[in-house]
DNA sequence: GGAATGCTATTTGTAAGACAAAATCATGGT
DNA sequence: ACCATGATTTTGTCTTACAAATAGCATTCC
């Protein structure tokens, strides 16, 4: 059975890839339940370890999920928004973490994005998207919140701006970017403690937002962003100082 | 040892979120060994094929790396752009063919991100990075490649011209980007076969891009996408006509 | 007769032990 | 001095076994 070609890929990914491949192709479709762990060992002539390390792989990646039980078995799951831009977050702050970003470039980047993106929810915010963004703010505004609770509700800001494009790829892609700029975000709020400014930029930036200002808005995303600069650089000198 | 709190998590996702946060936070540092199986199995109280599936998942993941011998082990690998990219965009285009996305949607988000983009990329463009765009344009000219071989060097031109803009946050964002629309370049080209506009619209482009033109770079961009939308229609209605 | 309860079968989750394969290092022979 | 060979370490894979969850069924009690 097996062919004498060396191949050096473990047979645990192999699986994982030919399992992938065929959900992706439609050979399992979404919802459905693949063979279980013994068939799946008994078809490819592997072990059940190999296999349920492949649909670990697998798992990893949102594709499937495991369910035990008489009507259980490993699903192939419907990829959700939320859990891929969880993943791919996760890949960013790890980017970030490790040094491969710094924040000029992040910051630059969103900068970028996330000024086109405005340009576009101008154009396409509906009321009920307006509210979301006004809500995120509410709770931002709130004097008795904790850090973490005031960052949870400033990266809930961005993302109902983003939400406001009513395009999904766009979602999708800046998520990531939102989520990656967390810890300067983090940092200047725990270390600086600014509170105000940000509320009062995010206030002016929701009114332009409604009035349709795209060039204020632009304007003012811009100033957002120079100030988390501002800040992010005189916290790193402070902690700099401090630790010395 | 075990607590008696009653934990729906399976172990091995357990150990796998451990010593996924063990190493972002820098526990384990990049390039560093981590402990044999045999250990970690030890430290945990499990047994190795658990450890095991907590290390595929994290292989999965592109975080750690196995290798064998004496010298070997778990090693914690250094995230490159581009395996980071490619698993992105395995989920882009993964979202792309489980219909999550529509293509109007991705050459619009496309369409915004990019037009941006060039836009950065005409005030930073190095020599260097010219050549590479030229390179790749070089490439799709040639009349003898294969469809697939098109594709790829129509991925490379687009590839180059973000990465033009010296900005890694942009990079690894706008390559989830292209490679979501591959399958629609991809159709373009193999069912209306229309080579010559796409390589003439990006020739113009990059004299453009020499130019520092950039009004008339946004332009070419959205001249080009349009294009692509157009003949996408095109392409599935014939699809659809034939299958009839 | 109906409903609750427990039993059973199925499937994933976990464990333990063994051997194979790769790769490094040391040792011995030529 | 250099090459080869074997020992050693570590991951890769297989085998077997049992635990845990859960759905379906049967049984029993009211």
């Amino acid at each position: 059975m097996q062919e004498n070609v060396i191949v050096k890929v473990s047979i645990s990914k192999q699986i994982a890839e030919q399992l992938r491949s065929a959900i992706v192709s439609g050979q399992f479709k979404i919802g459905e339940r693949l063979p279980t762990e013994d068939e799946l060992a008994q078809r490819y002539g592997v072990s059940r370890p190999s296999v349920r390390e492949a649909l670990k792989r697998l798992a990893a990646q949102n594709l499937v999920r495991a369910k035990r039980g008489p009507t259980g078995g490993n699903f192939v799951v419907q990829p959700s928004f939320e859990e891929l831009a969880e993943s791919l977050s996760g890949a960013a702050t790890l980017l970030v973490g490790m040094g491969a970003l710094d924040i000029e470039e992040i910051i630059e980047g969103r900068r970028i994005l996330q000024v086109s993106c405005l340009q576009q929810a101008v154009v396409n915010a509906d009321d009920a998207q307006l509210r979301n963004i006004e809500d995120a703010l509410q709770r931002q505004q709130d004097p008795g919140i904790s850090d973490e609770e005031f960052c949870q509700a400033d990266v809930a800001f961005h993302r109902a701006l983003v939400d406001a494009t009513n395009n999904g790829m766009l979602r999708f892609v800046m998520y990531t970017v939102i989520e990656a700029l967390i810890p300067v975000t983090n940092m200047v709020v725990t270390v600086v403690r600014e509170r105000s400014d940000i509320i009062s930029l995010h206030q002016r930036m929701l009114a332009q937002l409604r009035q349709r200002n795209s060039a204020e808005l632009a304007a003012l995303m811009n100033e957002l962003l120079d100030y988390l600069l501002q800040k992010f650089e005189q916290a790193t000198t402070a902690q700099a100082q401090k630790s010395v």
